[in-house]
DNA sequence: TCAAAAGTGTTTCCTGTACACCCATGC
DNA sequence: GCATGGGTGTACAGGAAACACTTTTGA
């Protein structure tokens, strides 16, 4: 095992929950003080992410900064963009920073996002805060890029992908489904609707069980069954174009 | 302008299109001899590609790989996944031909695709073959995962955004439009369906003019216009999980 | 008993799908 | 005049969309 870094290769990392009927993302305080004068002159946010190890894949990188974070082994991160242009790298601050820790100005980045369910816990919340991803505050490099890329992604796929479920506890009720579509797609669905579309499903599975005090009337639980839903596996020849 | 490159940072370049009813990549003999014996003893194929300079962006080396091949400036390459796994050049002929270029045996590789329409020809084709995606060769390093990726993504966007124009001639027939989504989506459509879904959107336009010769009727043209298409912008919020 | 979220049905319209024959031309 | 790919219409079924009230419970 070699735990040197490539000193030009990192990962960084989108880390997207829903809460409060909005999209959260995860970063992380990024600051420096300069002993020279006493005013920290880089104070503002960034992704959390990691230089690459020589012996690390990317997926093991990502994974590493995802399970720091949760606590929890992750399987269903998705790669979804690289960024390397040459001039990435090039406000004061962010060359400062860059410095400080040693690596090359020309760092490229592969981003890494994974979806958290909404009843998840941050294992380790030092530095790190939520946003909503509609406000989102001063962020370093070109993260902000690289946020609005997640999404897009996340978006583009949300309709022919079983994404949404990684947003939900194992069991949720069908409001809580319907929240996470509207919150994502950005637009209102009809409850009825919605409800007729998502019970002719055979891979959303209804639950005995009720969940009790969170609402006055109690709610019928549903759990995502992969495994009918790979057995199902939509063709899906919808020319949508 | 710096030319010197950086040693573990390349780009892959998967340029497709259709012929023949079939999908076709386009990939270069990788060929180097040993002359303390007699045989070449790298002797398959590769991506086309390039090694990223200092002073060049990702897209930037992308569009050179393209341009060298096709003569012409592309505005729609895509960029859809890195690969930098620590083993991923592990083979004994990888190892060789990467040394033999002076580069680091632990190589970042970032993959763009390129859909050339199948009416183009290429502006040099010393050394570089068109292969049936299904009936590939002999492949170094990961390139065949890397045309997997390709193909898995252009499926997948196949249905939702414009995609498929990209493998046309400006003016083309339904006929045409049909088979590139046939070859794509590897199914059958019914004809009479498929050209009433594609007559009632606005932003495929039926031409005046008619093709002569290449088949015994003479068969209506049409063109894309990304005008309308941004335009109309479909929405489509269509659950189809 | 009322406030709050859960849950339920019907009608209309549109779109997907299945299916078989005539058309215009080159040879 | 015939072979070849180009081009057309109709009927049916299923899904999308619009829409308002009842139910169950906690407070």
């Amino acid at each position: 095992m070699d735990f040197r870094k490539i000193d030009n290769l990192s990962v960084d990392c989108v880390l997207l929950k829903i809460e409060n009927k909005s999209l959260k993302v995860l970063l992380r305080k990024r600051n420096l003080n300069l002993f020279t004068e006493n005013l920290p002159i880089v104070d503002d946010w960034v992704l959390p992410g990691h230089y690459v190890l020589k012996s690390n894949n990317l997926g093991e990188t990502a994974n590493r900064v995802f399970e720091e974070l949760t606590g929890e082994k992750h399987l269903n991160k998705n790669q979804f963009r690289a960024y390397g242009n040459a001039a990435r790298i090039n406000t004061e601050t962010d060359l400062l920073w860059v410095r400080s820790r040693g690596a090359t100005t020309r760092t490229i980045t592969v981003a890494y996002y994974l979806i958290l369910a909404s009843n998840k816990k941050l294992l380790n919340s030092n530095g790190v805060e939520w946003f909503n991803i509609k406000n989102l505050p001063q962020l370093g490099f070109d993260h902000k890029k690289i946020i609005t890329d997640a999404f897009d992604d996340i978006k583009s796929k949300i309709n022919t992908e079983p994404l949404v479920f990684n947003f939900m506890p194992v069991k949720f009720t069908l409001n809580e489904l319907q929240t996470a579509f509207e919150v994502l797609l950005d637009t209102e669905l009809d409850n009825r609707n919605f409800r007729k579309k998502i019970t002719s499903k055979s891979y959303i599975v209804p639950l005995e069980e009720k969940r009790k005090g969170q609402s006055k009337k109690p709610s019928r639980l549903y759990m995502f069954s992969n495994d009918v839903y790979n057995q199902i596996v939509e063709t899906g020849y919808i020319i949508n174009i």
